[in-house]
DNA sequence: GTGAAAGCGCTAACAG
DNA sequence: CTGTTAGCGCTTTCAC
């Protein structure tokens, strides 16, 4: 019963014309007249025409598909980023493929060569966190298909269709570390992940050089290589609170483990921001629920899907043989001062 | 520079074989030689042969992509589903095209037809909050492409080939009365949105007949209709405490407004769940992180993903022509007691 | 202003 | 086991 859609050559029939013609008149081309268009359109309209997509991409050599691959689309940063991505590729007339890694780097080259065989006229991709070589990438290169790496680049992977975006950490936490100095702290800890991860070394190298370019010594004590969640916050606030001489704030490289520091503090009589000021990272929703509200830092994450697909349209329209690879992009983020920091 | 593809003719004319031997071979058919198979095999590897799904699905008449159209990939709720959806439609060997609507109607019926011009197979729809006409379903049903509406469905729109998802509000909702009685309460307040929304109106239904079953009256003096942010949840608990008869637990349509409920018994120093227990709706992230730790209903936002691509895939299968609509398939909710509401 | 013809890359029926 | 042929639906020269 599958009701055939209807075809340009079916059109054609209908109308008596060539199925170029009524190609052109779709497309509205200057050289059909103004009386065949309208016949064209409306008839069009009657029989609910519907252009096949995949015949023309295949015909012209171009899908309007951009590519987006994703460790996974959970949690906070990557679904905003994701929205951004489609909502400019819409705006801009692309449509998205999205596909996960699952943080699986086996699953990452899968997908991409999904997404190349899908004709896809460029790519978007954050890395999975497996992810140590690079070959398949390689293809793409190859393919001279326009990539943008976002958030999770590979730092020494170039070619003249290879860009990325991201942000500036390293930035950020300087920013938070400045502002809690300015709030009067002088022993400010720091909640930390693995140092080989780009986002917590950055941020950690921010906070190092905001306390010497203020004149505050660096204390290992106050250095807190904990899992960076809830839980890991509260315990490596607790052990902080054990020291001889107290930090009196905390610089959590993400808002999970700032929250259970928040928690840690509470329970020990002690008050945020009074006795000790907590400053997360990211933004995240809950940011706003906690009481006291944390403060944060904003990734821009919606800006950073759309600041990517800007960068590879403006691959794709340049072409390939521009000067050099396009100039990486470092977004600044954006401190969000809340009652957490605030000693007044 | 464009390195073009290497493509089946290019591999026929180097083994001297027909692009058929190609096709077949790559497909591992069975009868090409296994030696044949070996030669093409390894030729395509050196030239990092990519087939062309465009070509393939425009000769096949199956382009193996499935198209999701949501209002919008922010927020808790469809990033999961998202999720569920494009983890489930990998596994079945689907690529997935997902849209947003922005929640906005008239962008929703151009995705539709985006989606059916880019020949997806499939279409799963989460329903624009202003799409009050159905025209642009029409077509997807009488193009005969496989529909399933998830969360935000249709109700009176069938076809042989139109199916949904959904949870079960009426049921959370009752459950959550049931437990909070349970728990000893007996003036159980209700905050909810706008009842001619689905979600909140059998929310609201399961909230009242839960009462009544139990015996319990149903005080119009409890039910707030407000907005259901934070603030307004804050606002409501405040109009509620200061009645001659306060309640002893509130249930909340979502769970925004359920925290800010918490933090206006705690600011009226009342405790929760002693003085007035809570329980909020949909198993945010963010229920883990108050104090009390909140209570809500998990509404299986992957499973449904997850089911709303099965249902499309048998739909798939077994053709138009089965007997009668597949069911709609409504998923369990699962009530999570956290300490928000436990007496004891 | 319109038509004829060719072909994007692949697959499937049919023939040997 | 392999090749020939035809064509998915569309666009784009090139003619007229």
């Amino acid at each position: 019963m599958a009701n055939r859609r209807a075809s340009i050559t079916d059109l054609a029939k209908t109308l008596g014309l060539s199925p170029s013609t009524i190609s052109r008149a779709l497309s509205d081309h200057d050289d059909v007249s103004e009386a065949t268009k309208a016949r064209v359109r409306q008839l069009a309209e009657e029989l609910h025409y519907q252009p096949n997509q995949l015949a023309a991409a295949l015909r012209r050599g171009r899908s309007n598909t951009l590519g987006v691959l994703v460790p996974h689309i959970t949690g906070h940063f990557f679904p905003q980023v994701v929205h951004g991505i489609a909502t400019e590729a819409a705006k801009l007339g692309f449509n998205v493929m999205i596909c996960q890694s699952n943080e699986d780097s086996r699953q990452e080259q899968k997908n991409i060569d999904l997404l190349m065989n899908s004709q896809v006229e460029g790519i978007l991709v954050s890395l999975a966190n497996t992810t140590h070589s690079f070959g398949h990438f390689e293809a793409v290169r190859q393919q001279n298909i326009p990539l943008v790496f976002f958030d999770r680049v590979v730092e020494d992977f170039s070619g003249s269709n290879v860009s990325a975006v991201m942000i500036d950490d390293y930035q950020g936490a300087y920013q938070v570390v400045t502002h809690l100095i300015e709030q009067g702290c002088t022993r400010i800890a720091h909640f930390t992940g693995p140092l080989h991860l780009n986002i917590h070394k950055n941020r950690h190298q921010g906070y190092r050089d905001a306390l010497q370019a203020h004149g505050l010594p660096i204390d290992d004590e106050l250095i807190m290589f904990c899992e960076m969640s809830q839980k890991g916050g509260t315990a490596a606030m607790r052990q902080l609170l054990k020291l001889p001489q107290r930090p009196d704030a905390v610089f959590s490289s993400n808002d999970l483990a700032a929250i259970g520091a928040i928690q840690a503090v509470k329970s020990a009589r002690l008050r945020v921001p009074k006795d000790i000021a907590v400053v997360g990272f990211s933004n995240e929703m809950f940011t706003m629920l906690t009481e006291p509200m944390l403060s944060s830092v904003d990734q821009r994450c919606e800006q950073m899907g759309k600041t990517a697909v800007q960068l590879l349209q403006k691959m794709l329209k340049s072409g390939p043989n521009r000067q050099g690879p396009p100039k990486p992009i470092v977004l600044k983020p954006k401190l969000l001062v809340r009652e957490s920091s605030q000693k007044r």
